[in-house]
DNA sequence: CTCAGTGCAAATAGTTTGCACTGAC
DNA sequence: GTCAGTGCAAACTATTTGCACTGAG
């Protein structure tokens, strides 16, 4: 297993950017340069990130492309609203994820090391539907993670008992 | 659909409230009025629940079986670390619900009024074990909770519609 | 009698907001 | 030119922590 393994990408006709600029424009919103930075920042790499990642990787304080908190903030919701990037919290904290251009999936999240893993299963989403179905649940969505350990830990934590003859 | 419709229990030797006693003893901890209030209080009722609803059904300050804020959090961390609580994330805040002597199950959530609705399928835990096998993934747990409308709410906004005449 | 647990007040961390300025349209 | 968006500083919220006191063992 490895993290974030890429799991390939649905056919999308418009690029994030664009993408990003129809919906502002769809909806009377304005294309600021900040907009523009952090949508062509958030693209140029498939990882999984919070809003502190992303500062640290932002330009320094009054160079091009900076962005200030407050900003991130609100335009890590925008995209989120814009169906560009999915959130969920992990330890207390925001995490995002591309969404747009990319395949349904779920995660392991491996305790040990913190880190997360991106899985697809397609018999998943079709018991999800069912058990919606029988309680007569309309679906809009899910959010599955599956804790545990992951297979290197795993190893790492074997090897050590074994090491001190712990077994 | 019901909400916290009762799955029923599983059987188990001990009360939530001996388990606890058992917990804190093999650990050293300390049997206080404070950790007895709390779990009896929180076992006394099958719902889900977050910190500041449970400071309000608690007694008054001053009053016998007033326990404090910071008290609450420390304990029902506790009580997720023996294991009688399960605690998740709802709108940035913590929800717990009981975990001790229930079946495992996962949860609808209506994002239009908000609740919370159980559910319990067999066959996901299999599908879990199955995927995580295949990733070499070793399972702790899983974390569940699909959005979308429940029946209710899907009902009374079908009503709305036709009032309205908005199809 | 000792030290883990408690309550208080204060700190923390992540995120959000009010407001005056700026730049997209 | 207008008003949505931005940056700053300050607020906010849920939760956690330092510390002196209290009570369980």
């Amino acid at each position: 297993m490895s993290e974030q393994a890429p799991l390939g990408h649905v056919a999308v006709s418009l690029s994030p950017r664009d993408r990003f600029v129809e919906y502002l424009q769809s909806r009377g919103m304005r294309v600021t340069q900040q907009r523009l930075a952090l949508v062509d920042h958030v693209f140029s790499r498939h990882e999984h990130f919070d809003a502190d990642q992303l500062m640290e990787q932002l330009p320094a304080s009054g160079a091009e492309g900076h962005v200030s908190r407050p900003t991130v903030y609100r335009t890590l919701g925008e995209f989120v609203d814009a169906g560009l990037l999915r959130k969920f919290i992990l330890n207390g904290r925001a995490v995002y994820e591309h969404d747009y251009g990319y395949p349904q999936h779920d995660h392991f999240h491996c305790t040990q090391c913190n880190r997360l893993f991106e899985f697809e299963n397609e018999k998943l989403v079709e018991l999800r539907d069912e058990v919606a179905r029988e309680h007569r649940f309309r679906v809009a969505g899910h959010r599955l993670i599956i804790t545990g350990v992951c297979e290197e830990c795993s190893r790492a934590s074997r090897r050590a008992r074994h090491k001190m003859n712990m077994i």
